[in-house]
DNA sequence: ACCTGAACACCGTTCAAGT
DNA sequence: ACCTGAACACCGTTCAAGT
């Protein structure tokens, strides 16, 4: 009888998961496990073992580790970027709404420091170009694009090449939030300046 | 006869090394390998037997692979503190001198892009502040805060706190630096940029 | 179609022992 | 004072076998 053996307490069943569970429970848990002990405590077998798994269960979903981070940092890309949009609409637009972005994106960089450092690390820089990444990577962006195109339509930016210019903000956002988490510098009060100073240089 | 012990071909004998040499052999082979195979492939084995030492000698010098890695990013950032001070007494200081160091930043950044990952890597955070390392890094960002007091005592910048600028524009070209690493931007065009903008934002 | 269990080749680190 | 060699506990990955 299918139902005669017991699971092992505190362990959700390895016939739970159907078609497509297994894969998004292993990137939730590999969230969770970065979040909550860092990158170095990322083990395939840990992630397996704690959904009540086997330790290569895993390979049926994932090329390799790799791929795993992948799916990770695709993951991350689509929460900063549903973050970053609300600060802008939370504002109506604008400069405030720019200035939202920017602090939005800091703090999420913050809260999650080993997420962030998987959604630019180096292990994906060895590999071909992800799709679902590249994608969630792009939207992200696309973001900040469609804002500064909005302050341009609106007399608030100067009209220079939408994409260079938020590559240039972008890059700005990300130097800040990288120094924090590394702790070198507090990211929030100078996010804060660098919202005073930005719109200074990029103004018509 | 202390001479008699024929050393294996192609490596250097360990009796070779005497006290300080050796420390600072396994550094150069670490950075050696991190730029010419990347972080993935630098392990203790590796260094020790290219230089003709067993797996573990490593242990009288380092801690553990962490504190290796803490030498390694001391080294990159004395020599990121030397290229861009290069840059900035090439071009006699000024506004040129400024947008010189960004440019040799951004170059030291694109050339070594492991060492540099290295130098903010997240496997630092999770250790004590290391004093070599923290004495390099404060030394090199210290060259930024001269270069902008100097600009500042002749009129060329806006007099906020330099600390503060310093920090803004180190954020900024780190941002541009790592964003090139990772194959998102085009980092040179993009220092370039920031070169004509970031004046116009600080200058008086 | 999806998962398991054993096995393989590695790796960081410890420690008693050597010189 | 510095280094070696064997050993330990781990890890990613492969693969034949199960259902």
């Amino acid at each position: 009888m299918h139902g005669s053996r017991r699971p092992r307490p505190g362990r959700k069943r390895a016939d739970r998961y159907h078609h497509g569970d297994l894969s998004r429970a292993l990137v939730q848990e590999a969230v969770r496990t970065i979040q909550a002990r860092g990158i170095a405590h990322l083990t395939l077998r840990g992630v397996g073992n704690r959904l009540g798994v086997s330790q290569t269960a895993l390979y049926r979903h994932f090329a390799d580790k790799d791929a795993l981070l992948g799916a990770v940092a695709a993951e991350g890309f689509r929460r900063l970027e549903a973050d970053t949009r609300d600060a802008w609409t939370s504002q109506g637009g604008g400069r405030e709404g720019l200035a939202a972005m920017g602090t939005a994106y800091v703090r999420f960089a913050l809260t999650h420091p080993s997420h962030y450092r998987v959604m630019f690390g180096a292990a994906l820089d060895e590999h071909p170009p992800h799709s679902e990444l590249a994608a969630a990577g792009t939207a992200a962006f696309q973001v900040l694009v469609d804002a500064i195109i909005a302050l341009q339509t609106a007399d608030l930016m100067r009209r220079d090449d939408p994409l260079l210019l938020a590559r240039y903000v972008w890059a700005t956002v990300h130097g800040i939030a990288m120094l924090g988490i590394d702790g070198r510098v507090d990211a929030e009060s100078l996010m804060s300046f660098a919202n005073e100073r930005m719109p200074t240089g990029t103004a018509p």
